[in-house]
DNA sequence: TCCCTATAATTAGGATACGAACTATTAGGA
DNA sequence: TCCTAATAGTTCGTATCCTAATTATAGGGA
């Protein structure tokens, strides 16, 4: 890889912890989104981009705070990706009939064809992880899941 | 949770898939560093600054591609963290006696004792994760480290 | 020795990412 | 109805995070 990031071991965390978990997690977070941003060089794309990209041409004319919802992420991150989407020309900024309080993000005719020429990341994802079984994909999505619903019950 | 970070399910990604495993290992590390971030409040530090600290109180005096290849980010954004620890007052750059393009990050007194004061964020995040057993987080462990080398593999 | 390459850290520039404060609008209760 | 609280999005300030380019030093080969 020709990027700047190299990985190392971390701290000695305790086997099993949480803390351990978060280190590896962390680490193998950086990587994929590192992955990402390789699989889609050259598009004047980065990752967040692409991903919110990818929530509207699943279903377009999104709202803010759903688009945050999905990313987890504040609402004010969303603000600066759909800004500069905007600039981009990617997408619109268009008013909610329902609330006027809330503004409905819609794909433009140039952001909607892109979804023909733009590669699939899933694709490249799923390439680059050769080494690894569908099973133990599976296993882990299922202990992510499971982690991630006990971290929700923190959220009150 | 009063914080703005709310999260709901992504897109439809294939079960198994390398991409959906992404978005959730996204959303995880998200809100465990939310955790984090909540369990340090009122020191004063972020997650990342605790984690370097965390990195020099386990050994001091580390170069700086030592502390990037540890935290998996560029050596540049090594540079900014320390570069706010120093002002802090909580770490110096000491030349590198052996190598002089090199520089030593070392913790000062105030940061060395910090330690003692500090929260323990490993006990923090544990105590955040009651629902999944030590087994689970084994495995988790286990199959994260497994993708983790998997993707090592991309980096030459 | 000289040169070429690799490495260490920094800088600059841009894109996330957060919290807090703010405006506008909506919803719910007295 | 009126008032208060909640919600939607923005703005501001700060901290991460990356890439690419730069400076300085180290190392290896002719």
């Amino acid at each position: 890889m020709n990027s700047e990031l190299y990985c190392s071991p971390g701290p000695e965390y305790e086997a099993g912890s949480v803390s351990e978990v978060f280190q590896l997690i962390d680490q193998v977070g950086k990587k994929l989104k590192q992955l990402q941003r390789q699989g889609i060089r050259g598009e004047d794309l980065t990752p967040s981009q692409y991903y919110i990209l990818s929530l509207l041409w699943e279903e377009d004319e999104r709202e803010f705070h759903q688009l945050a919802s999905a990313c987890c992420c504040a609402r004010s991150t969303i603000t600066g990706i759909v800004d500069t989407l905007e600039k981009k020309g990617l997408v619109t900024r268009e008013p909610n009939p329902h609330d006027r309080r809330s503004i409905l993000v819609k794909l433009t005719e140039r952001g909607r064809t892109l979804k023909d020429s733009a590669p699939n990341l899933g694709k490249v994802l799923n390439g680059c992880c050769t080494g690894i079984t569908p099973e133990d994909l599976r296993q882990l999505s299922q202990l992510l899941k499971k982690l991630d619903s006990d971290l929700s019950y923190q959220e009150e």
